[in-house]
DNA sequence: TTATCTATCTGAACAATATTCGAATTTTAA
DNA sequence: TTAAAATTCGAATATTGTTCAGATAGATAA
C-alpha cells in the first residue's frame, strides 16, 4: 500500500485543481475557447489566487476547528503582521486576518481533536508577544469556504 | 462583450474544477491510474466535497472582509441552527460557524466596500432572533482558505 | 461620423489529459 | 493458509485543454 491519501489532501489544499472548461461551455452555453479565453484573463490579472479542494474535514482528521481571537503585548502593539505571517506557516491554520476592535488577530485553525489544539495553543501560540487568547470552538459547520456542509 | 466574468466567478466559487491528475503523477511520481483510482476513493467517501477557485477577493470586488459575531436572542437560545442555515444562504457569506462561549454564531462575510456591507447588515442580520452582533473588520488577510495571500 | 487600434470571440487542428478496463499484486480477515 | 477484497498499473480509448488565425465588437481619437 502506497498510503497515497496523505499526500493527495496535501497537494489538494493548496492547488493541483484547474477548471473544467467543457463543463463551464456547456453550462453557460458559449463556445469553450471563449471560456478559456475569459479564464486565462482572470489568471493572468491575479484575480485567481489558485484551484484546490474543499473537504469534509471531519473524514481527513481535521473535524476540530477554532477560531482564535488574539490580542498583541503592548510593545509589539501596531506591528501584528510578522507576527500573523509566522502563525499562518503552520499546516493547521485555515485563516488568518488582522482585524479592528479589542483583538488583533483571528485566526481558524483545524485539528484532529481537542488533544491536537491543546498541542497547537502550546507550541505555536505560546509565543512572546501574545498577550491574550481566547478560543471559539466550532461546535457545528454549517458552511466553509462558500461551500454548504 | 459577453461579460463571461461574473459567470466564471459564481460557478468557481462552489465547483466546476477538477484535480490535475497527470500533474500530481509526475509531482509524487506515481502512474496516473493510481492517483485517479485514489482520488476516486475519496470522492466517493465523501472526504472531498468539492474543487473550487481560491480568488485575490480584492480583484472582484470583494476586498471587505468582516467577521461577525452573533448572539441568538433568548427565546431562539439552542437553536441556532435554523438561523444559521438561513444565514448561510447568501453569496456575500463566506463561512457560518456555530460556536461556544459568549457568542452563538461567527460569520465570515465578504462584500465590496463598507456600504455593501452595512446593506448586508440591515437586511439580512436585522432578523427576529439575533440580540446583539459585534463585526471585526479585516485589516490584513494574511491566510485565506489554507491559501497564503 | 469615420478611421484606427485594441480587446474579445470563435472554429478548426492539434496536444495533452482523464477514464476505462483487465490483469497482476498486495492486503485483510477468517 | 486460503479466499475475498482492495489496490496498483499498463494499454487503449474517450474526453478535454490549448494554440492559432481570422472574424467581430468595442473603444479612441481625429
Amino acid at each position: 500500500m502506497k498510503n497515497i491519501k496523505p499526500k493527495l489532501i496535501k497537494l489538494f489544499k493548496e492547488g493541483y485543481c484547474t477548471p473544467q472548461i467543457a463543463r463551464i461551455a456547456k453550462k453557460i452555453d458559449e463556445p469553450s475557447t471563449t471560456i478559456h479565453y475569459n479564464i486565462k484573463k482572470l489568471e493572468n490579472k491575479g484575480a485567481i489566487k489558485t484551484y484546490k479542494a474543499v473537504f469534509d474535514y471531519k473524514k481527513i482528521d481535521e473535524g476540530f476547528c477554532v477560531f482564535v481571537l488574539i490580542a498583541v503585548s503592548p510593545g509589539e502593539y501596531g506591528r501584528p503582521e510578522s507576527l500573523a505571517r509566522e502563525l499562518a506557516k503552520h499546516k493547521e491554520v485555515e485563516s488568518v486576518d488582522i482585524i479592528t476592535g479589542d483583538w488583533e488577530l483571528i485566526l481558524k485553525v483545524r485539528t484532529k481533536d481537542q488533544d491536537e489544539y491543546y498541542d497547537f495553543l502550546k507550541n505555536v501560540i505560546s509565543q512572546k508577544g501574545i498577550a491574550k487568547v481566547i478560543s471559539m470552538t466550532s461546535l457545528n459547520q454549517i458552511k466553509t469556504e462558500f461551500v454548504l456542509l
